[in-house]
DNA sequence: GTTCTTACA
DNA sequence: TGTAAGTA
């Protein structure tokens, strides 16, 4: 497919797809008339690299970790270095982190709209 | 009409 | 990130 496709089929601006393929996210293939060619896992990938992104997690990170996270389960030891592993708790870390934020703030909310709407049946 | 690269805000 | 320019 090409590149208006994976835009439309993945939310992503045009703009974004050039730019996580420059950062080495993505990967395309050229058409005879130069025009960007994407595989079709390509993308599911978009949308866990945008998934990486909404954490907040840098594209230097996500290029780095992709590999572990990538599609199949399967585990690439060979590329498993220390520095990686220590990368990847960081981030868990973070994320569990924001995760009790989001908890935190989704029962506020919560609360809120629950106490407003008594407070509308009752007048 | 769609996509490409480069460049600027 | 959005947008503009000038192409293919």
């Amino acid at each position: 497919m090409k590149i208006g496709e994976l835009s439309r089929r993945t939310d992503t601006p045009v703009r974004m797809l050039r730019y996580y393929e420059e950062q080495g996210l993505i990967h395309s293939e050229r058409l005879p008339n130069g025009y960007r060619s994407y595989e079709d896992y390509v993308v599911d990938r978009v949308r866990q690299v945008r998934g990486l992104l909404e954490v907040g997690l840098p594209t230097r990170i996500i290029k780095q970790i992709l590999p572990c996270l990538d599609g199949s389960r399967a585990i690439y030891l060979p590329y498993v270095t220390p520095d990686m592993i220590a990368t990847l708790e960081r981030e868990r870390d973070r994320m569990a982190e924001k995760i009790e934020c989001f908890t935190k703030n989704h029962r506020a909310i919560n609360d809120y709209l629950d106490a407003v709407s008594h407070e509308i049946r009752a007048s």
